[in-house]
DNA sequence: CAAACTACCTGACTGC
DNA sequence: TGCAGTCAGGTAGTTT
């Protein structure tokens, strides 16, 4: 499940293979990967072919390949997404269920694939889109941008009325954070994912951001997390900061800091894992 | 306007 | 063995 530090490590490989190379070719496999190119397949393919990539850049989880006149092809790896180079893992398009998009290139190197299982990944081209593509406007930056500035942060969780997980998980509030890295914050802040957020203090909102930022940089110099064959690099390797996990998957093990068993509750349709003598409930 | 809910997907796994 | 049900979960669009 690729969130920011996934992401990030798809965005250097992809800035390795890719900058300064142009591009020869678009083949769309599977329509659901341009949804949200309004003007379909053929057209994604026809306005690609002949573009430089110049640059790759992230926001949150979502990165974008900056072309020449400013324009940018925008992507999201959703919950399978993968970028892989060359021919693997199959050269065979057909032959390959998850094969979505291949790219070609004029120097007749090594491709590049976009591979996604469960299709909520996709791309689509962003006209005049190379410094922050309209699309993502109103993604927040995230805590791993220069530019990230804490203070606005904390403010943004606490003028939410709603639970801290909910508010972490927004990415009009703190863009990057998921289902992971929010449960893995909460834990290191010793904070519930219910706790409202009106009710932190400053202080307390300062914790949960530094606890996400921390875990984020720590998962990125990993590689970061993976438990299955989901989630890659762009060469096809597996991170391995899920050694690393204190609390998302290990329901009934006990926590790291105090030995009780891990909890695992209903969230939005997902799971939170929690330590309920690190984490206590709000009162109802 | 903001918060909450739902649809979108496939494959691995569980229980009968 | 087969099959229905559950789970994984980020985002956009809809509803409250």
């Amino acid at each position: 499940m690729p969130e920011l530090p996934e992401v990030e490590t798809v965005r250097r490989g992809l800035l390795a293979h890719l900058q300064g190379r142009r591009i020869r070719s678009v083949r769309v496999l599977h329509d659901r990967a341009v949804r949200r190119h309004l003007g379909g397949a053929d057209d994604f393919q026809r306005v690609l072919a002949g573009r430089t990539v110049a640059d790759v850049r992230r926001r949150g989880k979502y990165l974008w390949w900056v072309l020449d006149d400013d324009d940018a092809v925008l992507a999201h790896l959703g919950m399978s997404g993968q970028f892989r180079v060359g021919s693997a893992p199959n050269p065979d398009p057909a032959g390959h269920p998850h094969l979505r998009i291949r790219f070609a290139f004029d120097d007749d190197g090594p491709g590049l694939d976009f591979l996604d299982q469960r299709t909520f990944g996709g791309m689509t081209f962003a006209p005049g889109g190379a410094e922050l593509p309209a699309a993502i406007a109103h993604i927040a930056r995230d805590p791993l941008d220069p530019m990230f500035e804490p203070a606005s942060a904390i403010g943004a969780v606490r003028r939410k009325h709603t639970g801290i997980k909910r508010a972490l998980l927004d990415q009009t509030v703190v863009s990057g954070v998921g289902n992971i890295y929010a449960d893995e914050a909460l834990w290191r802040a010793r904070t519930h994912f219910e706790r409202p957020t009106d009710r932190l203090t400053r202080a307390q909102a300062a914790a949960v951001l530094a606890a996400a930022t921390d875990v984020m940089t720590q998962a990125l110099a990993a590689g970061g997390t993976s438990f299955d064959a989901l989630y890659v690099n762009v060469n096809g390797e597996s991170g391995y900061f899920d050694r690393s996990l204190n609390v998302y998957g290990r329901a009934d093990q006990a926590c790291p800091r105090c030995g009780t068993p891990i909890r695992r509750s209903a969230f939005m349709n997902r799971s939170s894992y929690w330590c309920p003598r690190c984490q206590r409930p709000p009162r109802a």
